[in-house]
DNA sequence: TATATTATGATTGTAAGACAAATTCGAACG
DNA sequence: CGTTCGAATTTGTCTTACAATCATAATATA
């Protein structure tokens, strides 16, 4: 309890809406109450922490935009029963005219997943990225996005943890629109690296997973990233320096 | 613009609090204003917005939470320069009894990150390592946590990514605690790995770079989970089933 | 003139009260 | 027993007011 005392104080400066907010992480983080409780209203929390309204609705506030909580009209404040993704959004919509960034960034954190997965994956979810696979390899037209991004939301999940599942769905909201920058598609080259992961992962080795893929985010950084450079290259930037 | 728009507007449900953060995000987003520029005063924002100012400082609340901006009473309101982390230590307070998880997430980031930075790590941050290293060696105690912790910052940094940033450097905030559950150091071992991943990273090889942080992360890991363990089974423990 | 000191006022922080909107819940009615 | 309508609870928004802080400028002092 002190230790994460210390560790919560550090956001804080002042400001009796910070001090509320803390309060309320330290309810779930204590377990004192759990993900999907009901939080009293709005008029009896006032009273119980102290504070008026205003400073009430501003922590409140900060808690629903991060995903702690959820508000309905009526309805009544409750804890959220995953937390993770939300906060993130944020920081990608700021990001989101960095392409190279957030390529590199799912990049970097599928590598680490990858090796995670290959200790822990189920043989259900292996059977479940054949699938994936398969559905691939069957497709007439180029319309297989979806299932390349079930493949890479299976091993996300088979991490089977919440803290990476938070950053890497983020992420993987990047998904579509790198999905509509790619016009060709290989079906041929996707498909094989995609089998060879799933054999390195059936094989539940790790340095081969990543070699694997590795390989594969390489092929498609560097489409996505001359794609990026085409489409730079035909429209007019603003920078700070222009001509 | 209107890309981005149908990203963002997917979070937002209704509330004016929630279209202000979206259009002040937006702001940035858009470089319509720089990191670091100040915000004019909230009496300004409420005629420009059209709102009341509860509803604005809810969400000037939110984003400074988040992490996005910075208020000081008289001083007025900032926008930060680096954006990233704040909004993940929420998650990671609640996260923060879940030691495994954060210990993988970090392992499957850094994981990733080494690969990065193998290709993207300067000179002079290689000379930076090495000193570290050093340090490390030639440290008479045991209380190298602080060189330890540099060796990964560094690597972190030489990605030269900010979304990557954000999400290393929260999880680094646990790399502390971890340090406290370390009873008995291995300093040659340390030493040893620390070498071996900076060799890599010289020789700018992505494959050995991952070999050899996962060697060394493995053991980490091995290494606090026993002692998580070891914690564990000292402590009552309250689960859903108690006997 | 330069420096220190004070005082003003702009800006954020907090509070209280009121009304609007929405929706849940219950009561009345068929 | 089911349906519909109304009322009350709870969140959403606005207005006003005052407190606290401290940046800046005006003032006084060397």
């Amino acid at each position: 309890m002190s230790e994460h005392d210390i560790f919560v104080k550090s956001v804080n400066r002042n400001t009796l809406s910070k001090q509320v907010i803390e309060q309320i992480v330290q309810l779930l983080a204590s377990g004192q109450v759990k993900p999907g409780d009901k939080l009293p209203p709005e008029m009896e929390l006032m009273e119980k922490l102290g504070v008026s309204r205003p400073v009430l609705r501003e922590a409140l506030s900060s808690l629903e935009t991060m995903g702690v909580i959820t508000r309905k009209t009526r309805g009544g404040t409750y804890f959220n029963d995953k937390i993770g993704s939300e906060p993130f959004s944020v920081m990608l919509a700021l990001s989101i005219d960095n392409l190279p960034a957030i390529i590199e960034a799912r990049m970097a954190l599928e590598l680490g997943l990858v090796t995670i997965a290959a200790e822990k994956i189920t043989d259900e979810q292996l059977e479940q990225l054949k699938e994936t696979i398969d559905m691939i390899a069957d497709s007439e037209d180029d319309n297989y996005g979806v299932y390349d991004k079930r493949f890479h939301k299976i091993i996300a999940l088979s991490a089977n943890n919440p803290v990476v599942e938070g950053m890497i769905f983020s992420l993987l909201i990047t998904h579509e629109k790198m999905d509509r920058l790619i016009r060709t598609r290989d079906r041929e080259i996707t498909v094989e690296h995609h089998l060879a992961i799933y054999h390195a992962l059936k094989k539940r080795d790790p340095y081969e997973a990543f070699e694997q893929m590795y390989r594969h985010l390489s092929f498609v950084r560097e489409k996505l990233l001359s794609y990026e450079q085409q489409w730079l290259e035909n429209t007019t930037v603003l920078t700070s320096d222009p001509m």
